[in-house]
This record gives C-alpha cells, sequence and structure tokens, in this order.
DNA sequence: AACGTATGCAACCGCATTCTT
DNA sequence: GAAGAATGCGGTTGCATACGT
C-alpha cells in the first residue's frame, strides 16, 4: 500500500517514543491486523515493521540475557535436526526469537562448526555441550545428582523427584515447556525395561545413575529430538 | 590518535503461505 | 472457489561498537 502524500514511511532503528506508541496500539488493539494497527497508532510504518518490532523487541517475556550454554546446545541439536528452520526452532526456546537464535547461529555456531568442520566434528560440537550437562564419570552417558546423594532403592516419583536428583535445574529447564517432557523421559528409563542402573564400569565409588548404552534404549543423544520438539 | 577490520544485532526485503472477504 | 490482503519466514543488509595495528 502506497504511503499517503506528504506521510514519508519511516525506515530504521526505532525511537522510544515510537516503541510506546507501537506497545500502546497492540495492547488496545492486539497482535493482529498491523497495517491497520500501523495506520491507528500514527506510527508512519509499515505493519510489516511493527510486527517485526513487537515480535523481536516489545513482546512480553522475551529474555534479553546472552543465550545459555543449555540453549546453545538445544540449538545445534534442533539444526542439525531441522536445518534453518530458525522460527520452528524458536518454539521450543521460550523467549527466543527466530531474529535471535539466526544472528546467534551465523555469529557463533556456524564458525565454530566450521572452525572444527565436517559433520563427524559438527557431531563433537554437540558432544562436548553434552559433556558440560551430563557428568562423564561412566563410559555411557551418566546423570548425577548435583549434590552426589543417589541412594539406591530411592524411588523418583515426581517431576520435582527428578529434577532434584538430576540437577534439572542447573539447566534452566524447570518451568519450560521441555521439564514435563524430560522428566516424563526420564521417569520412562527409571521405570521401563531398559531400565537405570549402576553402571559396574563406573569409576566412581558412589551410586550414580547411567543411562543404558545406546544399543539398549535403541538410539543416540540424536534420537533425542522429541524431548524438544513442541509441536 | 587514527584508521581498518571484525563482530553483533536490528531491521529490511522478497517470496511463500494462510486468512478473509 | 477465487482474489486480494495479511502474515510468516529466511536471507540479507546496514550500522554501531569493539578490537587490533
Amino acid at each position: 500500500m502506497p504511503p499517503m502524500q506528504g506521510e514519508e514511511l519511516r525506515k530504521g532503528p526505532w525511537l522510544e517514543e515510537e516503541d510506546k506508541r507501537l506497545a500502546a496500539s497492540v495492547a488496545l488493539l492486539g497482535e493482529r491486523r498491523w497495517d491497520s494497527l500501523a495506520k491507528a497508532s500514527g506510527l508512519r510504518r509499515t505493519g510489516k515493521s511493527c510486527r517485526l518490532r513487537w515480535l523481536n523487541y516489545l513482546r512480553p517475556n522475551l529474555k534479553r540475557d546472552r543465550l545459555t550454554a543449555e540453549e546453545e546446545t538445544i540449538i545445534l541439536q534442533l539444526h542439525k535436526q531441522w536445518g534453518n528452520k530458525w522460527s520452528k526452532i524458536a518454539r521450543s526456546l521460550p523467549g527466543r526469537t527466530d531474529n535471535e537464535i539466526k544472528n546467534y547461529w551465523r555469529s557463533h555456531l556456524r564458525r565454530k562448526a566450521a572452525q572444527l568442520g565436517g559433520q563427524g566434528n559438527y557431531q563433537s560440537i554437540i558432544s562436548n555441550a553434552k559433556q558440560d550437562l551430563l557428568t562423564p564419570e561412566c563410559d555411557t552417558v551418566s546423570l548425577r545428582s548435583s549434590n552426589g546423594e543417589c541412594n539406591k532403592g530411592d524411588s523418583l516419583r515426581t517431576s520435582d523427584d527428578i529434577c532434584d536428583m538430576f540437577g534439572l535445574s542447573n539447566f534452566g529447564i524447570v518451568g519450560s515447556p521441555y521439564e514435563t517432557r524430560m522428566t516424563d523421559w526420564l521417569s520412562h528409563l527409571s521405570y521401563g525395561p531398559g531400565g537405570v542402573y549402576h553402571h559396574g564400569d563406573c569409576q566412581s565409588s558412589e551410586l550414580c545413575f547411567c543411562f543404558p548404552s545406546e544399543d539398549s534404549y535403541g538410539g543416540s543423544w540424536d534420537s533425542l529430538g522429541f524431548l524438544w520438539d513442541t509441536e
């Protein structure tokens, strides 16, 4: 739609005044009909520009801090699975925008992947990130309580138990959409046929809970994409 | 101090898809 | 069901700042 004569559309960085006006208009009219909203607000911006500004900057509950190691791991995992489906990846990271993830990928992760080069090393990035999250004391992947107090025979009954046991709260998972999936999955491992067991070769003298070998649960870390899939 | 380069991020653009009339 | 409008998405660009020489 061409701008009215004498109403040149503005481009470039948003002013604080424009942000306030946009936020007020969205509160009044809702997140839809952006062209109408742009006109009604008196902003000399396109609806498209208003929508983008709202989604990427003004929307409530946006996280402004740097992406965490956990989020980086998720991005790497999901990008491997889905490719450049930024909006899809963003839906699995509450408070993050597709633009932010896309930028982060281009400035951090893509280069990181390129430095190591090749598919095999790409895998190692995920593996390294995984090691940041999980304790590496067993030759199978293991998760241990952050305080090291794993008592043989203890039951994991609730998601809180599981979060406590596995220290999920340390990873920013608690309260996120994947908390339920993660805890469900861990519960399944606890009681399912594969079982969670003390690995005999574990060098730790303490009891630790280890995932079964890849063979016995029929997959690898890569197969766990469903944990993050919110669709 | 001045200049050139690298980096991070916000915003724009064009196209595809979905919605509304 | 068709056409136009609105929205969503991914790629790209431009600018401010940090950093190195």
